[in-house]
DNA sequence: TATTAGCATGGAAACGTTACCAGTAACGTT
DNA sequence: AACGTTACTGGTAACGTTTCCATGCTAATA
């Protein structure tokens, strides 16, 4: 029960293989007669055209690599998932592959791109500080970076990025704990290299402690590495640190639960001894107890976007694009004013 | 800057291109000297072997298919992030399939399969219970259930399965509740067909309330889809039929924790007023507030073994297995004696 | 010395496509 | 009547591998 070939549709069928293939390939330049026939024949024995083949010939492979740095984040499970489907709905398959330390590996990520033949690579999320060194002119395929920062120094008409204003949401999310009274607001943040999205975030908490004229304090960082038990951690630190606290501005929703922990076995409520503020809007944020407050990223938004830039440069050779999507803070129940 | 192939490697290592090839795939018939050589060639040209050209010759592509049926799931996600990583030592990549809507969509995924010349299947939850209009046997790769429950009159020498003993754990879950006093317990399963995950764990259920001589009534059941959103509602219905509920079982930790809302909504405290029981052992089980009695499922162990199965099975012609992993209740806050 | 065996290697035929090129028939144009 | 044009169609050379087969060589055996 071999499986049949075009040579075989085309004996099948009594044309040549040719026709065959510029009928599956839907080509004009058949007659409707014929497609219908061909179509029917391939219809009736279950015909599926060898990818492998397909690719070798074409010299591509309708796969769009998605590199990510580990999946535990639900915020970038949800992306992975709406990227995939709008991506499908284009006639392309998505290869997703984790794990990608970004500093580290990236010469793994080159071969598994030349590797696979990939049309087109999302990035999502990660620090690429040495972009740079990925030469992303060698790899000579769409290459878009998604929910991360941009490096400088960089050619940004050979790559497309859809991403937030990190900064300024941090901004906003501070300035609002400060706008209630608070003015002890540690951050559990992110402990890695420089002009990474964490220390964008931070950034933006440092701008709206002084607008506030509010000193910052040593005493009031930690760091964690998005998972719960980082933010747990951290927070048991800046605990020990400092009594003072009123407020916890973790950037990322996952490190504000685990903190909240944290702050639950110190036998202290939130928000009633401590407001919390995560960042991303998770879908569990608003299932949290109590309610998170927190940054909205439009997740859904920023997958469509990513997924549409590929395709539109792909299948109309768009040039490359740049997108920033507003955040939304939402006011939910874990800060309340001092 | 045309990309070397295999002809070119020869040319420049001074070699046929057979040799190349039986360096590249680690043949034993060439002389160490001439090995040498030749990975010396490859590497300083930076080779990377054409896979679609493998795969064509080979008739095989070293993908492994994985059919999920969504990822919000923080289950599955852990799941696939370690078999992925699992099968990645052993030389094969995975490809994921998201969305796979089991019933409906059987045909979708045989093209998949067939198309992608995957050389495996792993399905991953879901409710096959038409598993046998998939036809296994037509696949020929092998094929692997995990985490989901086995349909009946399928030969199980043609699959592998790893999974738990559904109905046992929840009537253990259910069985610690009624110890511990309860006896008014609503249930939140799922609406899915007969011989599902649900139906299994609902089983457990009514086995557990029956050994204790408690009279099982329809008001305390509701359903909801794996997803927080649909815990919550269920709960509200649950809620609004029946005032004297002590204690509620929800089949999945995400429904429990959308649970958790609707009950606090109501005013209601958890475990004083309600006791709360979930499933699976996520994550954010030992982080939710309070924190969640569950079911623990070994996830990494069950991830592990799926892949060795298939490994076992690609690399070794090992038989199909099925294993069954235990289940343990850890006792944490959300459950109290009445 | 002749014969065999084994090792290391190269040549070339597939694998299943696509796309270029050439060819045919039918039809209109000069 | 000779010639383009147009609309289809078929043949076949790639694409980059792997693997079978053949070959040359060395060493061992009779």
């Amino acid at each position: 029960m071999k499986n049949l070939n075009i040579r075989d549709i085309a004996r099948i069928a009594g044309v040549g293989v040719s026709t065959v293939s510029r009928v599956i390939n839907q080509h004009s330049d058949v007659k409707e007669e014929t497609r219908k026939h061909v179509l029917e024949v391939i219809e009736e024995y279950n015909y599926i055209p060898n990818n492998s083949a397909r690719n070798l010939k074409r010299t591509e492979s309708n796969h769009i690599g998605i590199l990510v740095k580990g999946m535990y984040n639900p915020f970038f499970a949800r992306m992975i998932q709406s990227i995939e489907k709008k991506l499908a709905r284009a006639g392309y398959s998505a290869i997703i592959h984790y794990n990608i330390d970004n500093n580290k590996d990236i010469d793994a990520a080159y071969e598994f791109i030349m590797e696979k033949k990939l049309m087109g690579v999302i990035c999502l999320g990660g620090d690429f500080d040495r972009l740079s060194d990925l030469d992303i002119e060698r790899l000579r395929v769409p290459f878009i970076l998604s929910s991360t920062e941009i490096p400088e120094n960089v050619d940004r008409n050979i790559f497309s990025s859809v991403i937030i204003d990190n900064e300024k949401a941090a901004f906003n999310a501070v300035d609002y704990l400060c706008n209630i009274g608070h003015s002890s607001i540690g951050i559990i943040s992110t402990g890695e290299d420089d002009k990474s999205v964490g220390t964008y975030r931070t950034e933006g908490y440092i701008k709206a402690l002084e607008k506030h004229g509010i000193e910052k304090k040593d005493e009031l960082f930690e760091v964690g590495a998005y998972t719960f038990e980082t933010g747990y951690e951290a927070m048991i630190r800046l605990l020990e640190k400092t009594t003072k606290l009123t407020a916890v501005f973790a950037i990322s929703d996952i490190m504000a639960i685990g903190a909240a922990k944290a702050i639950y076995e110190k036998g202290l409520k939130i928000p009633e001894d401590i407001s919390l503020m995560g960042f991303d809007d998770i879908d569990y944020a608003a299932y949290f107890n109590p309610t998170l407050t927190t940054v909205h990223q439009p997740v859904e938004e920023i997958a469509m976007m990513t997924a549409d830039i590929m395709i539109s440069i792909l299948d109309d050779e768009k040039p490359h694009r740049h997108v920033v999507f507003d955040t939304a803070l939402v006011e939910r129940a874990s800060c309340i004013p001092l």
